[in-house]
DNA sequence: CATGAATGAGTGTTCATTCAT
DNA sequence: TATGAATGAACACTCATTCAT
């Protein structure tokens, strides 16, 4: 699907203002306004405000699918070195997607039966199945302990990235950076979440401390 | 402060609608109509719809704040099983209170200056204050390792809960269990949370696996 | 059904904007100003625009169904009179209530499946069993006619009432009646459809000229 | 005036879409998808919607015109057959040509100053002006009566026919024949106007029942 | 000559809130 | 104190039309 300079413009921005404010948090006309486009092309051009967040959270799921083909091909690096990377992976797409995680975790939340939801639980499954791949192949080496709960460990990893991005103010705030820029910032959180779940996953997996 | 039982008709059928539908998502006629009680009731009550959640949060949240007070005295119990302790507790009152964390999960994202963030804000930092306490208790002890990042296990610990009781139809669909109860599923995410998060504090805590 | 005194405001404000332009001619906003309430009242008080007239059609045509039960019961009367009785009668609902009857036609014209549909079809119905019944008590008397095609004859006396109402302006025009004042217009008219239309029925019914 | 394909394309399209749903009922974005045209053509070859109908109008109204003047010429036959001739002449015109009928019906109704009013307007003094022909002619020959109301005569043979045509799902009803289909629909009502209306002329012209 | 893109006005409806009682 | 009635603003969306190409 090839989009437009305009239509990227307005999906740009309503990845933003969904981010900040939700989806019924977000009229269409902040939308219009804050795209410098007329309120008659949200519609013209996605068909409505609703199709607008399934196609824009299709462009965007695609670049957040996690790839773990190539990792598993190189048979010289530890499985333990694979997950690291995945990890490291995985927190740069979400700190550097910040808007579109912010709709996701808040979409995620609503019970409704819209088409959003499947996009969302595709995703997920998408992700699942990457790392169960990598976990898997480090317990037919023996590198990996067996009776891993994969599904809690993905809770573990997605969930400690979410609380630290949707959180920022309180993380700000008890961590005495209240000042920080936003680059700045991220390049911290970055960094914690690298260290602090490579730890994780490295106990959990191995049992090495 | 005390409220006449419409009022907490009220603010309970609001919990529920906000848990479900968010904020923007939940009109006062939804509230007033599940509630039974007359529309404009919910201004003259609570003075605005804005109001009306906060003053739900402020209710629902003082039963939120995790106490470690008395797990603190008890000199004879092991500062892990005085974490364990803590996790069952948050773990209950997490599962116990979906609605309402979801509340919480979502008005999170949210980056407005409204009260609400606040009363978020001091909710986190209270509880964020009784970990502290217990591991640096534990710490003192020689229990626990040094150089543990606390505000990130908070994170995990949070995160993680968040996670289940965000993504159900997700868990519900990789664990092929679409069809189990509520009540079933609810005592089955307790057991797999709280094994889960133990283990992961008991590792990161004690560096045995 | 009671309605208050700005529901019936509305309703007629309704009923005469719908004659003049047809129902999606006309606009809520259209309605609301000319009765002289709030646009949201329409949607407060009747739930939808299509409510509105459905409602607003129902309470008129509560006054439109023609009535026989008392010609029927009078015995010294010949049926004759009695068709004279109800072909004044209705002439007289067509041209007092215009308005109406131009919805109705209006209406009747667009194949759509709505409710306003079936309530013209039941009008229709009720209307044209009262004259069949008129019409059978004639023949049992001898004193009509066999083989007498009451529908056709129904389509005579409603379409020949339709056409003046709907073609005013033809019809003045080719009267050289321009300037006549509506209530002078309305009595000739009146009468103009009394005399022809008795004249048809009787020629057609009785064979007497 | 001479029509592009596309253009007459457009005009048959409109002419079905006025029918069926009437002027506002219709959008130009309707008309152009049916029609398989872009949205831009119609107002780049009509000027705008409003012209569009009236160029159909004209269009189609010059099909529409009764012609009197061979019926007239003919002196071998009686000025009845003549009439009964232009009688046949008129059911096939209106029931072939339904969708334009009801335009006319339905625009009829609207109290506008558009160029509509006049055209149509204009259409119905022609062919007033052509019965008036026959009847006239046949008053100075004594075959018809003195008398004769012909505008209201007019009305009835209009009125008549439009009933037929715009209540065909009440007439299937009454007739019980919900399920023919339409060609055979045609078929029937074409034969019981002709059948209806010969009748009533005959009556009314000649005083012989 | 033809059209995809774009627009401002207008559509019916719902919103949180207020007011008279 | 409590509430049915009412309101103006905002909602998502569609309209007929225009314009650059």
């Amino acid at each position: 699907m090839e989009y437009s300079e305009k239509q990227l413009a307005i999906m740009d921005t309503a990845e933003k203002l969904f981010g900040q404010n939700g989806f019924s948090g977000t009229s269409v006309r902040d939308i219009a306004q804050e795209a410098g486009v007329n309120v008659a092309m949200i519609s013209y051009y996605f068909g409505s405000k609703e199709k607008l967040m399934e196609m824009l959270f299709e462009q965007k799921s695609n670049k957040l699918t996690l790839m773990v083909e190539n990792l598993l091909q190189d048979e010289n690096v530890k499985y333990l070195q694979k997950v690291y990377v995945l990890i490291d992976d995985y927190v740069d797409r979400f700190v550097g997607q910040q808007a579109f995680h912010k709709i996701m975790i808040r979409e995620q939340v609503t019970e409704n039966g819209t088409g959003l939801a499947n996009q969302i639980l595709a995703l997920k499954k998408r992700n699942l199945a990457s790392i169960k791949k990598l976990i898997v192949g480090g317990q037919k080496t023996g590198e990996f302990k067996k009776n891993i709960d994969i599904v809690m460990m993905m809770a573990t990893l997605v969930g400690t990235m979410s609380q630290l991005i949707t959180s920022q103010c309180y993380y700000r705030e008890v961590s005495n950076i209240e000042n920080m820029d936003d680059a700045e910032f991220n390049k911290l959180i970055r960094k914690k979440l690298s260290t602090h779940l490579k730890h994780l996953f490295k106990v959990v997996l191995t049992n090495e401390a």
